[in-house]
DNA sequence: GAACTGCAAACTGTCAACAGTTCACAGAGA
DNA sequence: TCTCTGTGAACTGTTGACAGTTTGCAGTTC
């Protein structure tokens, strides 16, 4: 956990209830608070020089996002999730995900689909010059090209999905093992985009998405069909760079 | 407004904030606040006979959820969706209803199928002996459908999204216009699905959204690409039964 | 008459205290 | 030794009050 809780919270956010959301979603993001851990509102809200009322706001919100879970009387947990839930949050993106493929396809102009191949360029070298765990989080792949669709609505599902599974991704220690793979795969897409040939672009997404379930089920160790993993506190077994999986 | 604001709220929802939310979201989807109006935070609170702070929750749930829209130090308001917004949001349905489609023509039991065919001709004869503007709000066709789909994030983001177009059809105080011809596609969807037909459920599908699409921007009376609705305080222009345009 | 300034009322954001529930542990009983 | 019960600490749900912002209006100036 970085030491700027403590610091100031509105210059970006003019509410602390806002910011408050914004900062509690990165700690669970990057692991600070491990997935299963309860979130004490008292000890939080001082830790972060505020009152609960403006903590249990953001706690609503990240509920209503997939990031938490809350009990009545209980407390809110930091979610986890049964290997069904993951393959469904796979099969929401591929519902999500496709359609944006068709949507770019018959919108997005040249220049579009070429800055995303620029980028995608980037990432590969940034890959090849680093120890190779090393993905850009700020903006994923995937989302750029929903972006692309140019529909906030989809956006923002999408968004929410895959908030939710990078958070599932961070519930194993693992490292990454599937960057490159997944990084070559981005590109085979783009180029059949860049063809608009919406029936390859089609079928390279299905094959993407399969793939990157698989690796994330098997990353995961959950196998079978066993139920989800009950709510482990203090279970810290991350590691400290916070980068997970990508993809 | 009916009545039963002030009786006891917590029967079903073990907490005033959980309550309020499901209350709060019936008023705005029934009407009963309308479109653009302001939330008086104090008024309204003391009108559900609790404070302030579960209010606040619950309006945070409602905003997360897209049917309200909050401004900082100024207030939360009942959300207007302009033409784009609208057809953003048929989009987004159209990228979960048709992947349900392929999940339901791919998994779903014949008896399922069956029950949803059964389900329509109740219908179908309710809207028969009535006098015609009677819509049963209940669970909608295409609702069930998504829940034939066994995906409970896809039927999460679909309800939403139909919940949020429920509301954008609630702007106009028209009767609906499409009901009889969208009972009638429904039926043309479910004998194809029971068919195994998944080119022609998806051709269906994708026609009887771009109906149902024109015909909500129609009786909005959006014709042009004009911006939001600025938000208008006070305008209760609906019909008292709370009857909207289905589908 | 129009535009600007300053003030006051109304309202939202935040806080600290109270109330009710949950959970863990000690002690009694079998 | 094991199970059950009761009690108290810890924590969440709710409340009422305080603080800061917005907004409309009155008064002033040009």
């Amino acid at each position: 956990m970085s030491e700027s809780d403590q610091s100031r919270l509105l210059p970006r956010n003019n509410t602390y209830a806002q910011a408050t959301e914004s900062v509690l979603r990165e700690m669970i993001l990057d692991g600070s608070i491990g997935p299963g851990q309860r979130l004490n509102e008292v000890t939080l809200a001082s830790s972060l020089g505020i009152s609960r009322g403006p903590l249990r706001e953001a706690i609503q919100r990240l509920t209503s996002e997939g990031l938490l879970t809350v009990i009545s009387h209980r407390g809110a947990f930091v979610r986890t999730f049964s290997r069904d839930e993951i393959v469904e949050l796979y099969e929401l993106r591929a519902a999500l995900e496709l359609h944006a493929v068709r949507l770019v396809c018959a919108r997005a102009s040249d220049a579009e689909l070429e800055d995303l191949d620029a980028m995608l360029s980037d990432t590969e070298s940034r890959m090849r010059e680093s120890t190779g765990h090393a993905y850009p989080q700020e903006l994923d792949f995937h989302l750029r090209l929903v972006l692309l669709a140019g529909n906030q609505a989809l956006m923002r599902s999408a968004l929410e999905a895959h908030r939710q599974l990078s958070l599932a991704r961070s519930m194993s220690g693992q490292r990454p093992t599937r960057a490159r793979a997944a990084v070559v795969e981005h590109g085979e897409l783009v180029a059949v985009l860049r063809a608009r040939d919406l029936e390859g672009a089609t079928a390279l997404m299905i094959r993407h998405l399969d793939h990157s379930m698989a690796s994330a089920i098997a990353v995961l160790g959950l196998p079978g069909d066993e139920d989800a993993p009950t709510t482990r506190s203090d279970d810290r077994s991350r590691g400290a760079d916070g980068t997970v999986a990508p993809d």
